[in-house]
DNA sequence: TTAGTTTGATTTAACGGTAACTTTCGTTTG
DNA sequence: CAAACGAAAGTTACCGTTAAATCAAACTAA
């Protein structure tokens, strides 16, 4: 192991000073050919690379971003997360990762340990603690502090900074109004994420779209938990005492569950029970009968929150207005789901 | 936003010098007390945070781990990655992120990028295509540069570094064991991973245990592929064709094709046809029927490597042997296989 | 010839922080 | 009463890099 190479090092084996060094090897016009081609030369055969600590320090910026994500084993974030990292790389920044594990604790911790010159900027979706407490000073702190947060998914109107989203709220309409189309006369609705934003949202969708055409909803036939072992106890219930034909589930789990015990019951799935869920792509083609989804579009989401917060850093522009970007959902048809 | 507090500001403001600012806040006993007290206070009104970076140079260190996973979409990385967080997190470390994509390019790349002194060293299960063309110098480049390396899952024998692997030999001949002890004649064999060290490394205990068994290799019922496109094919064929009653899956595709194929040609799962796949198992218990699975503890992998990583970095001798952790598997049993 | 410009390099300062090494000054102590 | 000591603060150098300011020598033009 030899000790990586320095400007100073290489100045003084070839009788120079350090920023000749410098400027011949950012190919500097004052410095003469000659000079230049010798310096380079030898930073390439000592494979010199300059230490980014020290342009750090000196630029006072590091071309790093902050992401801080609930859970990285839920594959919406893993998507979103691949969208982030691709874009960041193409622009040349690095990722740094943690995970909040849904506690207000670990967010506010990573929030606080990584502003301090560390990175540029943070990509988060808010922890599920935090969401449920309404504890957003944190992040307005860092804001003031002059670093740019852009939020995802779950996001709070409180906090005054660029967001990405998808439609919840026209997403959940458009999954519901497909089911009523298909003919279903008893749709349940199966959430265990009705702590979130997003989960709330998304009922609510469910509910308009009732109302639209006109059907009454059936409390009976509504599961909003924010936890799963509630949930599947609850599920369970509203599936084996009523008529359902039809089952919009709000989150992965709700939506598993949901296939996994109508068969356990018996449904035929999807000749007398359909079912839609907002689910990640990969798994959901995975199950039989594959899951019928309204697909989030995670790295699209990640890619532009990543542009926007890059976007914002680079600006000269001090007062950027803060920007919410939606990206559209997209129904996707399975075989949980009759064709109409 | 307010310009970030710095000790050059504050001193200024104090209208004392920098160094005693600096003692002042590390506690020194060179200051005293009221000084002291009037310094903290100070800050604490200004928020002052420690520049990092200044810092960084000044120590030659970052305490930040570089990760280079191939995929995070593959939740046994993903669940390595928390793994690996959790460590980090608890012994002081960031951790930044890059996904490889499976491709030598992007891993060389990576190394290149974050070896300047960005990080103190890697965490990195390497890339299918550095793995296909054996092409490891990129890796010993850094390590030769001082930047210690510890690989998971997928490593090499010509790369000198610490390592942490899954007894995937011992485990394969544990799960086909498994497969006979409950009567089966046919034990197929599923592999879209067969590009991979891992991959080879499970196969060659399924032939070890079929040749301790006394059954004959059976090419027919041999699935080995390095594609999810070409398995797919192939698979159907084997199980169209014969009398299969045990399948070993050497990855998580294959065990989810496994079922799937197995459950649309008509086998009933386990009664005649016993299923048993290397995967993760969040979604393992979703499937129907529940896969049975050689669960490899990604969370304890992923720990053990940032342990070893950091153990060295901290470790003032100069030359630590490397080492192989092997952290062993645990069969699940859930509803593919029948019980004993 | 001499001032003025070019060219090519060096010096110096700065980024933010730490720490070894001074300096200053009041208090003991011989 | 002066030398010695110690407390408390200030100076300086350094980590690796860049860039503005400066310098020296060679060349150009009046």
């Amino acid at each position: 192991m030899k000790a990586k190479a320095t400007l100073k090092q290489i100045a003084k084996e070839l009788h120079v000073s350090v920023s000749t060094v410098s400027k011949a090897l950012n190919d500097s016009p004052e410095i003469s050919e000659q000079t230049k081609q010798k310096v380079q030369e030898y930073a390439k055969l000592k494979n010199y690379k300059p230490n980014i600590i020290g342009l750090n320090l000196k630029n006072r910026k590091t071309k790093t971003i902050g992401v801080i994500i609930p859970n990285i084993l839920n594959s919406f974030f893993a998507k979103v997360f691949t969208g982030i990292e691709k874009v960041a790389d193409a622009r040349g920044y690095n990722v740094i990762t943690c995970i909040s594990n849904e506690t207000l604790e670990k967010e506010a911790h990573t929030l606080e340990m990584l502003s301090n010159g560390t990175i540029d900027g943070f990509i988060l979706s808010i922890s599920e603690e935090a969401q449920k407490l309404q504890e957003y000073s944190h992040l307005k702190d860092v804001i003031n502090e002059g670093t740019p947060i852009v939020m995802f998914d779950r996001v709070c109107d409180q906090v005054a900074c660029d967001k990405v989203i998808v439609d919840d709220l026209d997403s959940a309409i458009d999954a519901t109004q497909h089911l009523v189309n298909l003919g279903c006369k008893n749709i349940a609705l199966f959430s265990s994420i009705d702590n979130l934003s997003v989960g709330k949202l998304r009922a609510e969708g469910y509910y308009e779209c009732l109302k639209k055409n006109n059907i009454n909803v059936q409390l009976a036939l509504t599961v909003l938990t924010d936890n799963e072992a509630d949930f599947d106890a609850q599920a369970l219930a509203v599936l084996s005492n009523q008529k359902v034909d039809g089952i919009f589930a709000l989150d992965e789990h709700a939506s598993v569950s949901a296939i996994k015990l109508g068969l356990k019951l018996g449904f035929k799935i999807p000749e007398n029970l359909s079912v839609i869920g907002f689910a990640d792509g990969v798994w959901s083609r995975r199950l039989s009968p594959s899951l019928s989804t309204v697909s989030q579009h995670g790295p699209e989401i990640g890619s532009a929150a990543a542009q926007l917060l890059i976007d914002r850093l680079e600006s000269k522009e001090e007062h950027l207005p803060f920007v919410t970007s939606v990206v559209k959902t997209e129904l996707r048809q399975r075989e949980s789901t009759r064709k109409l």
